[in-house]
DNA sequence: GTCTATAAGTCGATAGAC
DNA sequence: GTCTATCGACTTATAGAC
């Protein structure tokens, strides 16, 4: 059985580096991955640059795993909303929703999905638009069975899915001018603007 | 009256800025501001870097002016717009036309506004955000206009900003992966997803 | 686990020959 | 207008004392 002083080294290490990985996110938000040094990071968490190496290996592996984490929670919630039997145009709710809920705990780390994931070097780049890559193709499925089953009207498909997701990936900057709004007022009002528009009004179940 | 031989030299330094520019814009597109020496640059104009310093006087001088110039295009398009006697419904389909119409002719530049604007220093840091403010401002009256008059549905209006806006910033990564789409296509395209989901089905002129 | 010191390289930009 | 050479500052990361 541990002890009490056998954990609790272990669970400072690892709330030090969640420390930092937060700080990094907030950095690269701020000024972008390339323009923030180690030594801002180091500064920010009020200790030396090469302190930082105890916690992580490199500058790059602070991107890898900000951005996987998010791409894998993206992933899960996917898969989440797959498994139910829910109806195609409940579904692009339930993503929406998805979409709110990830921007609003992890802002920081969601603006990095933007544009510095091209900062990413081998092998975590490939692994990253993997994930990316699958998770545009079952969105366009679940838009692509709500035009087939008469939820959607009929557009073309890809346009959809990318006015939508366009839309979705700035959330944060929507949410940081307005922290006052509840995450029910926003998943609503973005539903309204994303998917009613998108909503064929004469017939639906 | 100038000679053909005055003017012939001062119109090869322009041209050759002018590629300075365009090569840069696909760089920064690329890489990231941040990420992209002077140095590539210069070996992707097939010279050393130190020449580059005879068409422009930083690197941030170039930043500057190829997003300036970006906001000065569409704030030039913005008014256009708004002398016309158009309807607000009509001028949000023509504000459409002209994101299309400037990320197909500069797309290299467009993508820069998305994210490497945080890179511009003062004062040209507060020109820029002084553009962009205006015409968010101006946009957001269109719709406001377009509300009230019964054009559109009644929506949170920055939320209705934030989407269309969002949308379009992309556009410029939704053209790269359909380079055969015309503009013509594109733009009915987009003014179907965006704009026939926002207006009202039932009373229009 | 944090520090000082430093390696080894790249950065933007300039000086001056041609 | 392009080159070579170079400056000084900054970069990521490591070595080793404490």
């Amino acid at each position: 059985m541990p002890t009490k002083t056998s954990r609790s080294p272990k669970s400072k290490v690892k709330i030090r580096r969640e420390q930092i990985l937060e700080t990094a996110a907030k950095l690269f938000r701020k000024k972008g991955f390339s323009a923030t040094s180690v030594r801002m990071l180091a500064s920010e968490m009020n200790m030396e640059a090469a302190s930082l190496y105890n916690h992580i290996s490199s500058k790059q592996e602070i991107l890898k795993e900000l951005l996987l984490s998010m791409a894998e929670k993206f992933t899960l919630g996917m898969e989440e909303i797959n498994k139910s039997d829910k109806n195609p145009y409940q579904k692009l709710e339930q993503l929406v929703g998805l979409h709110v809920h990830l921007t609003l705990k992890h802002p920081d780390q969601i603006s990095l999905i933007t544009g510095e994931w091209v900062h990413l070097e081998e092998p975590a780049l490939g692994q990253y638009l993997a994930f990316r890559t699958n998770y545009e193709k079952r969105f366009t499925a679940i838009i692509s069975d709500g035009m087939k089953e008469g939820y959607l009207e009929t557009v073309n498909i890809e346009m959809a899915l990318f006015s939508i997701l366009s839309s979705l990936h700035w959330l944060y900057s929507w949410s940081g001018r307005h922290p006052e709004m509840k995450v029910a007022d926003l998943e609503k009002e973005i539903r309204l603007c994303l998917l009613s528009g998108l909503r064929k009004r004469e017939d639906n179940p």
